[in-house]
DNA sequence: CCCATTCTAGAATGTTCATTCTAGAAAAGT
DNA sequence: ACTTTTCTAGAATGAACATTCTAGAATGGG
């Protein structure tokens, strides 16, 4: 019937989420995205819209990512304050990992972006929904593994971890001395024992 | 000798502030601020320089400005842990009073412009460390009046609670339930004891 | 009064912005 | 070979951007 798409939709659409990432929405220009992404202009608003819808579409990207590459850190079986400094750990790493900016996609739209749109507002929100899940998943299985005590609330520990993570992720996009940064952690986690 | 300034320098300031605050460095345009702070254009230029310096002059305003809101709040003779808790409600409280945009513009500079501008991260690495310090001189103070346990470390706790007070600025600008956040609070808190 | 300065108002400049366009070449199934 | 779609390339559009300009009115100390 036609000529297939020649470049790899996935590939090109987490070009423009490495872009957003480090230079936010605003920040982003097309013609930003036009020689990052290494497609025409033309073919960006064919396959992906204009460039809000775009943004949306690296967000949700950007959330599977990382997800994936978060849960491949969990497989393993470890102690479950092991696995949620793990968590920990993964965001703190980006810093020296030098693959990808500083921080986090989710907190930089949440800060950017909340306050003037509401639809991104509520993805966010349910974002870090999510996050605070995996939280609570973690706990919930630990104190069926019994190390994690019943005597702690996971609802409201995962609040709590969520938001210490929130923070660090602001935090080490800072020139913040990267020590501080790991006793923050285990001041942290010192609450779960 | 010449025309004296019909406008008062620091009240423009804080409706610049009040923009930036709201609206980020990029999303705010000359535009907006010419039609907010009530000056004309060139005024502005004049009395404030480029865009860039006058974010950086309303970004120390903000500084004072909150410092200032913030100590007043303290001077109450209060135990130490609802000292603490006092600092942490005037960052929560920004979500009902309206009269200021939700979240802080150094939270929000640190998200924005860290990895883009190495003079605007040292400047917001440096307000972290005050606020830090905030929290290390209270920590201090309760163990010289005795409502503090000298088991704890202050310089640890001073990371900790700067790092908590962080990610509480970054969900208020959400829709994340507020009973949340109260309980992260008490919960942070409650390593205090 | 005079002159230096700051105010007002808005036009001008030149760049960059997001988005759409024309125009034709390249591929793939019928 | 024909048709349909996607590709390439770059120009065009019109708005918005930061910054500077001309031009004159207002003010205050000498």
């Amino acid at each position: 019937m036609a000529r297939s798409k020649e470049f790899d939709e996935k590939q090109t659409l987490k070009k423009a989420m490495e872009l957003f990432w480090k230079q936010g929405y605003e920040k982003t220009s097309m013609q930003d995205l036009v020689d990052h992404m290494g497609i025409h202009r033309r073919s960006i608003y064919d396959t992906f819209g204009d460039k809000r819808t775009l943004f949306l579409s690296a967000l949700t990207y950007y959330e599977e990512f990382i997800t994936n590459k978060l849960m491949s850190r969990l497989e393993r079986d470890l102690p479950t304050k092991q696995k949620i400094q793990e968590v920990f750990m993964f965001v703190i790493n980006s810093k020296v990992d030098s693959d990808y900016p500083k921080g986090c996609l989710t907190v930089n739209t949440a800060v950017e972006l909340s306050l003037l749109d509401e639809e991104i507002a509520q993805i966010i929100s349910d974002m870090f929904t999510r996050t605070e899940n995996l939280f609570y998943n973690l706990l919930i299985q630990g104190q069926n593994k019994g190390d994690i005590s019943n005597e702690h609330n996971p609802e409201l520990l995962s609040l709590y971890l969520n938001n210490t993570l929130v923070g660090l992720r602001v935090l080490v996009k800072t020139n913040y001395n990267s020590n501080n940064i790991e006793n923050i952690v285990d001041l942290t986690l010192s609450v779960l024992d």
